[in-house]
DNA sequence: TGTACATCAGTGAACGCGCGTTCACTGATGTAC
DNA sequence: TGTACATCAGTGAACGCGCGTTCACTGATGTAC
């Protein structure tokens, strides 16, 4: 009867429907959704299209009005994300003139982004369908991930005289891979009992900048 | 008629049953069919079940005979790799006294196997179910994926006075997540148009080995 | 101001697929008497 | 030496599930006359 018409799904967030030109809205709320499932369920896999219509409160074809399919969705959690990292790594320079300190700082808040959303790094860095994501391009991938933040900080510390005179994308690499195998490690390795992230940070830090550094 | 018995299946490797005694036969087979697999399909999700069957020559049935299910496949497969990577290093660097050079040659065999079994190496290190496999057991990952070599190597570098002193496990870490972050981004990230192996490995080694070394 | 109509923003039900796994069975091999 | 029988090493068919996606539809909203 009545009642009944309240009774069909169970608790959700009974969604209004977007005005005439407010088509993007459901596009918006499906991205948070999905981004929310990643950091929550892990991979890619087993976040599930009915779960990202479930968590928004509309149906799952509902998704196809706004992504051609699941990858395409995924894709673009995973663009959004990169520019975030790449909002936190500009944001963490700021204000630091020393560029050493600026690589100090970029890669402790590369670090603390990447285990906060552990699931979303996962997709960005670890898992090879979205790896792919950004075909041969270097130059696109690295400035849409902060990396050309890094490769500056390293130029202007060789042009002071501060680091050792070397490839600037080289030196910029290795220090990104360093992190990045840290945070890996951390992330997916779990309960691994290793030291605390900042020790871990401080001494990849200290070890790699001193090797960088002029003598 | 007496064709069709031949036709029942496609060109299988039509596979002898095994004698009495010979019961592990099968279950060797079926390891090294899964890691093959591994190899060629990527992702754990994608070796299935039947697939491994199928390649083997033998019913999908037949797989939990010798494995509770496929989790345990996959996971005998990792402890054989791992197994074998520690040999690998072990390996490198045979006949090397310098510890500076055996943690070089060291790095490069690592940094080898895993780009040569990139799919296995993925599951290993990069995967978070078979990530999680070593609960809290730092110990025994530690000496079964060959980390403790490195450990040995940089005290053995520290009490020569080669290299400055510090905690060796967290320098050896250090060393472990650059590389390890290096062939993942290698891994992942195919088509990035990267520098090639070699000169990332001797550019990291560079700058890590020069950050740890006594002045 | 009223109304026919196009369009926009969705929905409910279903399809087809591949997967891990279970079930009831089979046929060869060795063993006891 | 012959034979009944236990055991070992498997198999074919099927179950049930969850998933991505499609299909035919609905009902509210704005628009033209």
């Amino acid at each position: 009867v009545a009642t009944a018409q309240r009774t069909k799904k169970s608790a959700q967030p009974v969604r209004q429907r977007a005005k005439r030109g407010e088509g993007d809205r459901l596009r918006d709320e499906i991205l948070a959704a999905t981004a929310d499932l990643l950091d929550e369920l892990g991979s890619a896999d087993k976040v599930s299209t009915r779960a990202v219509a479930e968590r928004v409160g509309c149906s799952s074809p509902s998704i196809y009005l706004h992504f051609p399919d699941k990858a395409a969705l995924l894709y673009a959690v995973c663009e959004q994300q990169f520019e975030k990292l790449a909002e936190v790594i500009g944001a963490a320079i700021e204000g630091i003139d020393d560029p050493v300190e600026q690589l100090r700082a970029a890669a402790g808040a590369y670090a603390r982004f990447a285990l906060e959303h552990p699931e979303q790094y996962r997709i960005m860095m670890l898992d090879e369908a979205y790896g792919k994501m950004y075909e041969d391009d270097f130059e696109n991938m690295a400035s849409s991930v902060g990396f050309d933040i890094i490769v500056r900080a390293v130029q202007e510390g060789i042009d002071r005289g501060l680091l050792a005179p070397a490839d600037p994308v080289l030196v910029a690499l290795a220090m990104w891979a360093g992190i990045h195998g840290l945070v890996s490690i951390l992330i997916v390795k779990q309960n691994l009992a290793l030291p605390p992230l900042d020790e871990l940070l401080d001494n990849f830090c200290r070890q790699s900048l001193d090797g960088m550094r002029a003598r």
